[in-house]
Order: C-alpha cells, then structure tokens, then sequence
RNA sequence: CGGGAGAUGUCAGAGUGGUCGAAUGUGCCGGUCUUGAAAACCGGUGAGGGUAAUACCUCCGGGGGUUCGAAUCCCCCUCUCCCGGCCA
C-alpha cells in the first residue's frame, strides 16, 4: 500500500508518479477525499468516546460514594446514543478508504522509464553471444517431440489445458536445475527455505496478489486457502507482522516452489509448449532489507541471476521495465531475458523486483530502528523459473539431429 | 473427523466487572562496577492511530452481544496442545 500521508502532503508530485503506472488522477483524488473524510470522522468519534470514557469513570467514582447516579446516566446513554451513527460513519470511511488504497499500485521510482507497456522497456545490456547454429533451430516443443520429453496430452487429460508431464531426461533436469540453484543460492547467502505451497488470504493482500489480483490465483474450495503463485508469498510473509532486529537485515532467503496462476488474461499467448503454464517450478530469492541499502540489494540480486545465466552459458539481456509494464507493487524491475533461438525472441526467464516499503506497509514488516519501528523493504526475484530454463537449454543446445546437450554445470546433478 | 484443555507484551506467566495497556520473572537497551566480560545493582522498554508537542482513541486470538463501564460475563468462529480415529 502507499504511503497514504505523503499521497496527502504531496498530492502533485505523487499523482505524477502514478501517472506513469497509468492511474487516473480522479482516482487519487477520490482517495485523498476520503482519507481525508476517515480522519475527520475518526476525530470526532474519538473526542465522543473520550467524553464516555470519562463519565464512565465518573459513574464508577459516584457509584463508591453513594452519590445518585440517575442524572449522569441519562446522559451517558444520550452521549451513547448520538455515538451509534458516528461510529457507523467512521466504519464505512474506513472500509471505502482501504477499497481504494488497497488498489492503487506501487510509485514507480523517479529511475523508471516512461512507456506503456514492454515494447518500451529499456535494455541495459547483453550477456554472452547467441551462438551460431549450421541449421534452423527447432522450437522446444519440437525438440521435445524427438526427445519425448514433454507429453502435453496428458498433462491436459489429468487436469486441464496448460498443464504438462515432464518426463524422464527433462524431469531429471528439473530436479537438477532446482538443486543448482538452490546451492548458487545458498553460496550467495541466500537461507534455504521450504515452504507451504498454500497461503491464506491475509497473506496474499500482504504482497499484493489481493484484493485486485485474486481472478489469477487458484482458491481452495470452501476455505480462506490459494495456491501460491510464487514463493515470494510465502517467504516474504514469513514475517508478517513481525517488528525484525536492525541487526538482522538484510534477510536473504530463497525456496523451490511449484507456482500456480491462472492465467487469466492470457488466452491465445504462448499456448504451444510449457512457456506458459498454469503450474511451473521456481526457485525465487527474496530479501527484507534495511530501507537505507535496499537498492544495493537490488543490485546484487539482479547480478546474481544474471551470473546463473552465465554458468548455464545461456545469452541474456537485461531489460529495466518502464511503468507501464511494472508489476502493482514494485517500484522497479529488472527483468532477465534468455535468448531462445528456436522462436528466435529473447524471452523473460526472471524478474527482479524491489517494492520499497509498499508490501512491507501491506504485511506490517518493521524493524526497530533505535526506539522506533519502520517499514522495512522486500525485494524478490526468480533465480531462476526452472520451466523456461528447460526451454532455454533444450533451444540453445540442441544438435542438428535434434538431441539436447547438458550444460556443463549441471552433469554433477544428473 | 470425534472427546478434553487452552489462546494475555520477546518469551514464561498473573490478572474473573471500574484507577489494568495490564503484576512478577525473563529477554532487550542504557548506566554503575570491572583491564575486559560475567555476576550484582540502578534506569528504560508492547503495537497502531492522533498531535507542533501534549492530550486523546484503539488493541489481552477474530467477530458479535450484555453493561454507564469488559482481558474479566454470554454467543459464534479460528487456531494451538493432549487423547482417540484415519494416514505419508
């Protein structure tokens, strides 16, 4: 969530923040009218039951000495009675408040460039030549024929569409990859974690998939349960509600998680091959840093899935996302794209965000800063999705013949 | 899923209708002492909102109710622990 007082004192700066994530100025405005309605009936409510709260006393006081009580209990149940719709009042400016505040997306950093959606983004630089093939290279789903890999019918036939069987070599180099990355992870300084693969609702609002998201997330009949759509769920809300030790940041930690979406909104795009499914295997890193170095965070997790990339020797680029493409609660993300020579695109195969303190508000994460409590940040980013690296290996070191080559890195995991 | 017990500040744990946001211990921070540390002693220390700062408001698992007044009484829910069932 913003920061609701500083959308307050700086309503012309903010809105122009927010304009570069495409939210309505009237939007804003509306907000700030009824943040603005909740303090008003807050104040008076409080003063009410400041006077009740007193007379209260009185009664107690009154009732000890044996004085007649008759009079000042009249005008307790008055003042009683005229706080009902003051109260309801208060209720319902703070329900229309967190509706709003709730759905309005994180501020873009001042760094992020203008742009309405990906064919804006900026790349920042390429890592590593795309190599040079004697023959047109397949696309994965073709190499996955030759090879057997991959059996889409009955991944369909057990749940439904977007939903496929890894199968012998390509299983094992699922589990190998996870295995790889946990380990870089880990060697980078990232805690390992293994995690419940179901949230409730409380924690999904906390990094922002709810309310405005939950058409994306598969829910639990009959409970207050989703699948996670990415670990950063679950590792970031570790510590919901929690005030941290200064001494403590940052927090690196990363998991394996299988990650659910629904897809909503993606009919028709990349249907053919598992680019796009409604479940696939990440293992993300996410970090609770201290505010005053979240950006040096940032960095260094960005490098770190870049250098993974490279282990894999698998050429990249890495692409700053303009507004429009930023995600509701980051204020920055750098995306890695893996060059895929079979569609012949560089496509996203991780995305590094810092969401400042905008997730930290929503999960009430803090950290004792002396004698005080403030927001912490979170960052995350995948390292990497093990489904689009599969894809990446089988395009990027196929043979004429149409066989797949294992990277180098990763024959001690098979 | 059935039976019993419980949910209070970092933790442990008192508190059964008013002066209780909450004893005491513990932890943590600061100080005295010490070459340094430990021990001992002294002081401080829950969260959120509100204010220029005070006032002031809210919070004792969550929601509702009774009452002038609820951590305390009543109802519902959730969760935890123990016993049984089922089970990796």
């Amino acid at each position: 969530m913003i920061d609701l007082k500083y959308l307050q004192n700086n309503f012309v700066e903010a809105s122009a923040k927010l304009q570069k994530k495409g939210v309505e100025s009237a939007t804003l405005e509306n907000l700030q009218i009824l943040f603005k309605r909740l303090k008003e009936s807050n104040a008076k409510l409080e003063s009410m039951k400041a006077e009740q709260n007193a007379m209260s006393k009185l009664f107690g006081q009154y009732k000890k000495e044996g004085k007649d009580i008759g009079e000042l209990k009249a005008k307790v149940d008055a003042n009683k009675e005229a706080m009902l719709p003051v109260q309801e009042k208060a209720r319902e400016a703070q329900e229309a408040l967190y509706e709003v505040a709730l759905a309005i997306p994180n501020f873009p950093d001042e760094s992020v460039p203008e742009g309405a959606n990906e064919e804006d983004n900026v790349e920042l630089r390429k890592v590593l030549e795309p190599r040079s093939f004697g023959f047109k290279p397949k696309e994965h789903w073709e190499l996955s024929q030759i090879n057997g890999w991959i059996d889409f019918e009955r991944g369909v036939k057990l749940a439904k569409s977007r939903f496929a069987i890894l199968k012998g070599e390509a299983s094992r180099l699922e589990r190998a990859l996870i295995n790889f990355f946990l380990d870089i992870n880990r060697k980078k300084g990232f805690e390992e974690y293994s995690v419940p693969f179901i949230n409730n609702a409380m924690m999904l609002q906390g990094t922002g998939q709810l309310p405005k998201f939950g058409d994306d997330l598969f829910k639990i009949e009959d409970e207050d349960l989703y699948l996670i759509p990415t670990a950063e769920v679950p590792l970031t809300n570790m510590y919901n509600d929690e005030i941290l030790s200064e001494k403590a940041l940052p927090l690196l930690m990363t998991a394996y998680t299988p990650c659910f979406r629904k897809e909503a909104g993606s009919a028709g795009r990349d249907t053919r091959g598992i680019i796009r499914q409604h479940q696939f295997s990440k293992v993300e890193m996410v970090a609770i840093a201290h505010p005053d170095n979240s950006e040096e965070v940032f960095e260094m997790m960005v490098e770190h899935a870049s250098d993974i990339l490279s282990q894999l020797k698998l050429p990249h680029r890495v692409v700053e996302l303009c507004g429009g493409d930023l995600g509701f609660s980051a204020a920055r993300t750098i995306d890695l794209e893996v060059w895929l020579p079979g569609q012949n695109k560089y496509r996203e195969i991780s995305s590094v965000s810092n969401t400042r303190d905008f997730q930290a508000r929503r999960a009430k994460i803090r950290f004792k800063d002396g004698n005080k409590n403030r927001l912490v940040h979170t960052l995350n980013g995948s390292a990497l999705a093990v489904g689009r690296t599969i894809v990446a290996i089988m395009e990027n070191y196929q043979n004429e013949d149409g066989t797949i080559e294992i990277p180098e890195v990763l024959k001690r995991y098979m």
